[in-house]
DNA sequence: TTCGTGTATGGGAACGTTCCAATATGTCCC
DNA sequence: GGGACATATTGGAACGTTCCCATACACGAA
C-alpha cells in the first residue's frame, strides 16, 4: 500500500490515509489541541495499519525539545550503579523523559559530546568518571547532576552523593559494639570515596577511644589482599605475643573488592572469619550478599540518590538558572556473619 | 557574538564566521568533498570560535543515516555482558557505527520502539531478553543481532553464541582426567543455556563411560544452594556407606551463580572443597575469579562474540537482504582451586 | 445584528543538516 | 586550441516533524 514499500511511512502517509492534514494528524497522534474524536480515531487506525513510527530526529528539530537525558555511567563492570540507574530511570519517567546510556571507559569524552549533539536536555554523570574533569566540556550547554561522587566534576553541576564518612562512622561504631578495640583501615587515598571513608573511620576511632591503624591499599581485591597481608603478616611471622597483641581484631575495608581481597588474604594465613578477624567492606555488592562469603557492608541508599537526580534534573531543565546543589544521603549498615565479637568461636 | 547566545551555533553561523557557504562548511567539518585547505582551516577555526556542534537530529534528516546502533542488555545487574560489549563497541567503532545502550528490565518494549524512532541502523540485543519474542515487533524495518542467546528470538535475526555444549563437555572431560567417577549436574531446565549445557553434560559423560546425576536447580545462588542441599545433604545425613560411595565426587552447575549456591551449600555440611567434592561452574564471572572463592569455570568467549556481532551487523547494513545466519565460539575451561582429584586433601 | 470565545481544521514556515545539480577554474593531452 | 577531467564553490531542494497563524463554524451574550 506504501509508495515505496522500503521506506517507513511519514506523517503525511498517515494523514492521506486518513483523509486529514498532516496537522490534524500530528495533533491526533500526540493527544494535544483541538481534534474530534472521529477524526482521532481515524488517524490513529491510519497509523497503526501503515507501522507508522516517527522519526524522534525530525520530531527533535521542529519541537526543539529531545525528551532524552544521556546518562553516563563510569564503568559496566562495576554494577553499582545498577540501584543508581533504576532510581533514576524511574524518576525520568515520571517527568516524561528517558533514558540513553553510555560508558566512559568504552567512549570516554566523545560519549559526552555524542549526547550533546544528540541534543539531550541533561546529562547525569554516575560515579567518579576518570578524569572527566579536563575531558567534559567546561561550560556544558545543558544541567548537569551528579550521582554518587562524592564531589561535582563540572563547575555548575549539582550533585546527589552518599555520606561516605557517616557510612564509615557506623561500620566503626558496629565494630565497636562487638568489642573491637583495635581496628584497622584498608584505605584508598587520593580517591573521592576513600578520602570521605577514611576521615569517617579516624573520626569515629578517636571519638571512641578505639585504637587504629590505617594502611593504603587501594580499590580492588588486589590491592587489598596485598595490604591485608602486609597488616595481618607481619605480626604472625614473628609469632611473639606483642605481634599479637598488636594485631587488630577487626578490619574495615574501602571496599567491598579490597575486604574481598582481605578475606583471602586471612585465608592463606590461616585466621578465620570472624573468629580471628572480623571483617567489613563498603557498597554492598552482589558479591557481598552471596551466602559463602557473608560480608558486612554498607548499603548505599543508591536507588534513592538516582530519584533525587531525577528530580534535580528536571528542576534544572524547567529552570535553566537553578543554583548547583549537593545532597548527601544517609547509608545504611548491613551486618552479616564477617563481624562478631572478638574470640567468637 | 552569536545573534543569540542562548542558542547553540548552526553551520550557517560558522559559515558566516568564516566567510564561506554553508555547503563548503558542511564539506570542510566532515572532511569529504573538495575544499581548498585555506577554507577548510578557516571553517574549522570559526567553528573551534563558536563551539560549534553539529546538530545529531539534523544530521539524520538530512542523510537518512544516523550511524547508531541500539543495544538492548538484557539486564543490567548481570554483568557478564560486559566484555561482549566490549568487543561490539569497537567492532562498531571500525565501521563508523556508535552504540546506545538500553536495559531490557528497566523500559521493556519500549526501548525497542524508541530506538527504532531514533532511526537506529540495527538493533543488537545482549542475551535472552524476557518474553521478548511476544514483545520486539515482528518484522522490524532494521537488522538484528542477538548476541549471547542460543537462539535468535526475532525470526530473521542473525545470532552469535557460545557454543554452550562444548563448554559443558569440557567441564565433564576436565574432571573425568582428574579421576571423577560420579559427577552431578545442577542443571536449568526450561532456559535455552539450561538445556544446552545438561545436554553436553550427558552426552560426554556417556561417551567416557562417567556416571552422571541430574539435580533440578535454576540459575539463581539460592536456587543452587537448595538443590546441592538435596543432592549432597541426604547421604550425609544417614551416614551409611552406601550413601556415601552414591555421592558424587563432583558437582558441575549450570552457572557460577548456582555453582556458589553449591558452595555455601557444601559449607554447610561440612564438605571441603575440593578435599570432599569438587566443585565448577559456567561463565567466567568476576565472583569465580575472587581469590577467596577460585571456582573453576567456563570463559565465553563474549568479546570475540561482541566483535563478530558488529562484523555481521555491519554487513547486514550494508546488504539488507543477507539470511540469517547462527556463529557458534568456542569456549575455554579456567581450571581453579575448586576441582582436583578426588580425595586430595 | 455584532461581537467575542471555544472548538476544529488546514496551509505554510521553520528547524539544521546533507545531497544534488549547476557553475567556475584550472591543467593536461592530443 | 579545444575537449576531457579533476578540483573547487555555491545555491536550492529535501528530510519529517512541530509550531504558528489564518480561517471556519457554532453558540451565547451584549
Amino acid at each position: 500500500m506504501p509508495k515505496d514499500p522500503a521506506k517507513p511511512a511519514t506523517i503525511l502517509d498517515v494523514a492521506a490515509r486518513a483523509g486529514v492534514s498532516k496537522s490534524a494528524a500530528s495533533l491526533a497522534l500526540r493527544g494535544t489541541g483541538y481534534v474530534s474524536a472521529a477524526k482521532r480515531e481515524a488517524v490513529l487506525a491510519a497509523a497503526a495499519e501503515l507501522g507508522y513510527r516517527p522519526n524522534a530526529a525530525a520530531r527533535a528539530m521542529g519541537s526543539a525539545r529531545s525528551g532524552t537525558v544521556g546518562v553516563i555511567l563510569d564503568d559496566l563492570r562495576n554494577p553499582w550503579f545498577v540501584p543508581a540507574v533504576e532510581g533514576l530511570s524511574e524518576g525520568l519517567h515520571e517527568a516524561g523523559l528517558r533514558p540513553l546510556l553510555g560508558d566512559w571507559r568504552l567512549e570516554g569524552a566523545a560519549l559526552a559530546e555524542r549526547f550533546l549533539e544528540l541534543r539531550v536536555e541533561a546529562l547525569v554523570l554516575v560515579g567518579t568518571l576518570d578524569g572527566a574533569e579536563s575531558a567534559l566540556p567546561a561550560l556544558p550547554p545543558v544541567p548537569v547532576v551528579q550521582v554518587g561522587a562524592a564531589q561535582a566534576q563540572v563547575p555548575g553541576a549539582a550533585a546527589v552523593t552518599n555520606d561516605d564518612g557517616e557510612g564509615a562512622r557506623r561500620v566503626v561504631r558496629h565494630l565497636a559494639a562487638l568489642g573491637h578495640r583495635r581496628i584497622a583501615h584498608l584505605a584508598a587515598r587520593g580517591t573521592a570515596v576513600g578520602e570521605a571513608r577514611l576521615a569517617g573511620f579516624a573520626d569515629e576511632c578517636a571519638r571512641l577511644g578505639v585504637a587504629s591503624v590505617t594502611v593504603e591499599a587501594g580499590l580492588t581485591e588486589e590491592a587489598g589482599r596485598r595490604a591485608a597481608l602486609a597488616l595481618l603478616g607481619s605480626g604472625a611471622r614473628e609469632d611473639t605475643p606483642r605481634g599479637d597483641a598488636d594485631r587488630p581484631t577487626a578490619v574495615f575495608a574501602v571496599n567491598d573488592m579490597a575486604a574481598l581481597g582481605a578475606l583471602s588474604a586471612a585465608e592463606e594465613l590461616g585466621l578465620r572469619i570472624p573468629a580471628d578477624l572480623s571483617l567489613a567492606g563498603y557498597d554492598d555488592t552482589p558479591a557481598a550478599r552471596l551466602r559463602a562469603v557473608g560480608l558486612t557492608s554498607v548499603d548505599n541508599a543508591s536507588r534513592e540518590a538516582g530519584r533525587v537526580a531525577a528530580r534535580m534534573l528536571a528542576d534544572r531543565i524547567a529552570r535553566p538558572g537553578l543554583a548547583p546543589e549537593t545532597v548527601l544521603l544517609e547509608p545504611e549498615l548491613k551486618a552479616r556473619s564477617s563481624t562478631a565479637a572478638p574470640g567468637t568461636p
